[in-house]
DNA sequence: AGCATATATCCGCATATATCGATATAGTTT
DNA sequence: AAACTATATCGATATATGCGGATATATGCT
């Protein structure tokens, strides 16, 4: 049973709304992630675990990459919360700047340089 | 302009959650919820301030008693997120209790022990 | 099998937060 | 005015959290 406060402290942090945000874009796996945010891979991972643990998103293994995307269809908590958070922050600098880098974000040109994409 | 994240942060702890769902209730002054909460008188006053900084409680001044009460009519987060604690944790035991405290407590007993009341 | 790569975990450090006791502040009562 | 009372603030301390670097794990490629 997940406490009701696991989901606020996962909330409470700027840098995992920046992801929440970035995501409401599309799908992100953990290489592109750290490339918007510019934090160290190890943080961004276990941001994501955090996020993950409080069911706000959810990993699917594509390889060895892993896709992070909202949780979708979760408890009425993280439902209601994923749904403010798309109606909040919209207007924020920082977060409309990370989602327009989220669009263009390219995971072959980040994580494997040589092959030829995007 | 507040942060988005500082008002999760003010939701990212048990006892300030125990506050609120106690304030559904009815308002309440320092002193029961102090008495409820049974910790410091200092710290409740350091958690009434942090939620009242969020925007989430109000404090009215009568006399030597604040009321604190939960924020109507504030901004679209929290009173989104308000609305959201209404229909989130009523089945958690701690929170049952927490009301029914809030519902029985009286702050003549508390605060004024010789003044005939309740 | 061996190597490369994407992600997760562990460790240590710096900072933030929760709590309490003591004290300050503001309003009330006598 | 002086004593009393409810709340807020300050200082100290213990715990929690965010971060990077190093390392472990898992998958893909040759």
């Amino acid at each position: 049973m997940r406490k009701i406060e696991q989901v606020f402290k996962a909330l409470a942090d700027r840098n995992r709304i920046r992801i929440l945000k970035m995501l409401e874009v599309k799908p992100l796996c953990v290489c592109e992630i750290t490339r918007i945010l510019g934090f160290s891979q190890s943080s961004v991972s276990r941001h994501l675990g955090i996020l993950r643990d409080a069911g706000l998103v959810r990993d699917d293994k594509d390889g060895l990459w892993v896709n992070y995307s909202l949780a979708a269809g979760g408890d009425d908590i993280t439902a209601d919360l994923l749904a403010g958070l798309r109606r909040w922050g919209n207007d924020d600098p920082r977060f409309v700047l990370d989602r327009e880098e989220a669009r263009r974000v390219c995971r072959e040109e980040i994580c494997r340089p040589k092959a030829a994409c995007c």
